[in-house]
DNA sequence: GATGAATGAGCGTTCATTCAT
DNA sequence: GATGAATGAACGCTCATTCAT
């Protein structure tokens, strides 16, 4: 009955099954009531939908700024690695979510299109500006090569991405054990060659 | 009128808008055709995507067999860059036809799970161990350090998850600047101190 | 709050936009409640209707009444002019008012019908009743021409109700200016030769 | 089966209930067939209410046209007594038709109130026009009295329109033996005394 | 091989109404 | 007196599919 269970449910539907794969009576009977009731709660499906994807992105961007502070002692690798693990698969921020919204950027139903893009723009610039900081912190220390920022970021994302994908595929448990063993393989080409 | 026009149509709209998204009178009207028209071709939509599947899987697996082939005197390096490109974009084998694939796998309609899945495994098993070789023909030669293959090739799998994403989100063009720089990095990883 | 309001604002939405095409909720918000507050002042959306239309019915044959007692000295064709547009649009008797009686009965919803027909009787009955005064008054005083008073009442309310139709279909102010030469002419018909 | 027929039904509903007053499902059952049916011959259900509005009108102005052109020798007076006949009711343009046009005009469906006032335009132009010359032949001949022809045709519609809804009110029976009287009224407010 | 007509299933949504609070 | 939550009924409409032609 509280709204944030039709949110929940319809997370979980969505991320699973995609927008046009998920009908509102799935999400309705998920919540225990009939389909009509769902109005009482929500505007629209199409409304529904953009709610959740706003939600969850404001919720990940202020989970890694919120690690960004909590972390300012580690090393800059472990930062690096954390944001990934944290972006794939965490407690706080579960599989559905980074699912539902890998899904609504990758595959988004040709109606929400524009929207989800806009609304995910500034959450970008955010990220992209944290990775920003934390590569030139690493070059200045002479941990990492020097090497064009935009290049590091670009290759950071889609280990990022990649990461997300092996853990769709294979599940988060495989993952679990993959991510470091890829990571080290990564970082080892980011650094000089003591490493 | 022939079948072959179906194919290429019903790719391109289930690339962009996914099974559920895609309305066989969509496909018609692409055709030029009216929508029962279609069933003279083919037997359900769910049979139409799986057939589509099966060609499109088919087709890549055998195209990188031809490369491999037709590669032999390649260095790994060059070789293992080449099929990460071919994979995510390239003359034969287009962006439409990789997204639809990798859709088809990450997001699959609920109804054909099962069936896609079981179809690309063989064909996986089949990269798994071309990529096998691959490595351990770099590690042996020296060029690539002492690491164990199952976790190259996760690496592997990664960056080419990772890199067919940046090309779907950023655009073909973007992340064909990208990518070699991307490798750079990756590659780098991988090999002895003297790169 | 005062249940006056509801019904005014339930007046003037079903005038424009009918029965069917007047949803409770539209009542609700110009009250400015919620739609379910509504049934604390009313029984349900038919009865509000049929009590709105009883309502006006009974305020038009009393205003019509009214200006009958008021007006025993004017001429006969004076009063005969005056109930037309009285009966179209003025002061207490708003366009909105006749549009709502008018409309139940020429296009009643099929629920209504019935009883909107069997409310409104005793009202025409008294103003044919009316007319019936009138027109033999203007007879007998040597005015109007020896006819038949059921077709002089006929042929009133087809005047009548055509200047209606004028009124809703060009507007009122429009109207204002052709009713009179529109009633010279037929009230020429009326009368003997010398007018 | 033949989109006649669900033309066909949808007048005599449309014309009876009103746009939303009628169900699509109705209108299938009319026709013997099921709801979804229906789009295989119609495009929405405003479409077919256009398109059934647009055939009448123009169904009206090429009868009355055509009326106009058979009639030539008749008098002005048998010939404007005959438009309104034919407009209220008559053998081809049935009563239902008739209806449904009124109605559309005065009580539109919100929707479509712009699209069928602007459809409608140019047919009461037509009209107007072959009014306006009837008349002014009549004023020449010397047969009605010298009046502004706009003003004769407004008292014209008044009448007409008047008319319509005693025909609409107590039936086409009653309708049948009132005009008559009705007319002759009318017509002797606009003709010289010797009437 | 193509189509018009039809259909069962289902979808997102609205509506009048009820009821506990 | 007002409301949030819920619901059965219905609505306009889409879709994959069938079938006679």
């Amino acid at each position: 009955m509280p709204p944030s269970t039709i949110k929940s449910e319809a997370l979980s539907l969505f991320a699973r099954q995609g927008y046009e794969g998920t009908a509102l009576s799935e999400i309705a009977s998920a919540v225990g009531i009939k389909t009509p009731s769902l109005y009482a709660h929500i505007e629209s499906k199409e409304a529904l939908y953009l709610e959740l994807f706003e939600d969850l992105v404001q919720e990940h961007v202020e989970h890694i700024r919120a690690y960004m502070q909590t972390s300012e002692q580690a090393s800059v690798e472990e930062r690096l690695f954390q944001i990934i693990q944290e972006s794939c698969h965490n407690y706080t921020l579960s599989e559905e979510k980074i699912t539902f919204v890998k899904r609504s950027l990758l595959f988004p139903p040709a109606s929400l299109q524009k929207q989800l893009q806009e609304r995910f723009m500034e959450a970008e610039k955010s990220l992209t500006e944290l990775l920003h900081n934390l590569f030139e912190k690493g070059i200045k220390s002479g941990i990492i090569k020097h090497t064009k920022t935009e290049d590091l970021i670009a290759s950071y994302f889609c280990l990022m991405d990649g990461a997300f994908i092996q853990m769709l595929y294979y599940g988060a448990e495989v993952f679990g054990t993959r991510l470091p063993a890829i990571w080290k393989m990564y970082w080892s080409g980011l650094t000089m060659e003591q490493n």
